[in-house]
DNA sequence: TTGCAAATGAGAACTACTCTCTATAGCGAC
DNA sequence: GTCGCTATAGAGAGTAGTTCTCATTTGCAA
């Protein structure tokens, strides 16, 4: 896993993330975790889930109210975009354009290095389209 | 300008706005602005900047560490993306691809309405590179 | 079984931002 | 010019999300 112990706590938080497909708060996960009789502090949460996010075994990003979100991804080592529902964050891998030679160009017009880019898309999904 | 009124501190924001050609956090547009003379609450600096970015009169954009940047764009109304430096936050207008019809064949394929999309390049400029 | 460093948890701290409420001040009418 | 309405400003409290601190616990190699 992340460092070089195996605990309960990460054991819990990544067969909770095993068996969820979308994107996920902190605080949601250490609730999930809490109705499946976890008992786990919330800031052992977030360094778990940011080591896992460093070490990519999860995919992060931000909402843009500055959420972090969390996720496993099928794909995690490969380059992807995700489509993430706004209200229940359901979440659709999606494959971008490929921005590899735009951001090389980019970098080298300008100067810039370590360039990184983000590209995600939030939307509504059907069922809270209806819904409402 | 936003609202009805015309103020000092909308002035004031504005013309520092002006000057200024990156992104910078609400902060340190105060700071700013305090350096200046301008002794203009932090409350106002927020509602005036969310004000105009709602308008459309400047662009936002979140760092990864959940901060909102402000910058008067040059072309506010037209679809463009940032290069941005991480470090001292020099800013380059980039045409990114064409994601329109991109976003609307995945919003159609999943069932996803009203789908935004976010895409912005973070890096380090030169100068930043060589101060290192 | 022991020892020790890694990991945890509780709660304080921190950051970025927003709200509340009273005072101030644009600006159109006179 | 001045009056009055009400949009706007400012101070400071409040909030959400996250990170830090430090004493305690625990995994695991010896």
């Amino acid at each position: 896993m992340i460092g070089q112990r195996v605990t309960r706590q990460r054991t819990a938080i990544g067969a909770l993330l095993d068996g969820l497909g979308d994107f996920r708060s902190a605080q949601q996960i250490h609730t999930l975790l809490a109705e499946r009789g976890e008992d786990i502090g919330l800031a052992t949460v977030y360094r778990t889930l940011g080591a896992m996010a460093t070490a990519g075994e999860v995919d992060s990003l931000r909402t843009g109210t500055g959420e972090s979100l969390f996720r496993r991804c099928a794909r995690p080592s490969t380059h992807h975009h995700h489509l993430v529902c706004r209200s229940c964050g359901r979440t659709v891998e999606v494959q971008g354009p490929n921005l590899e030679s735009l951001v090389r160009s980019i970098a080298a017009e300008h100067g810039f290095t370590d360039v990184e880019h983000t590209l995600e898309f939030f939307g509504t999904c059907q069922s809270c389209a209806s819904a409402r």
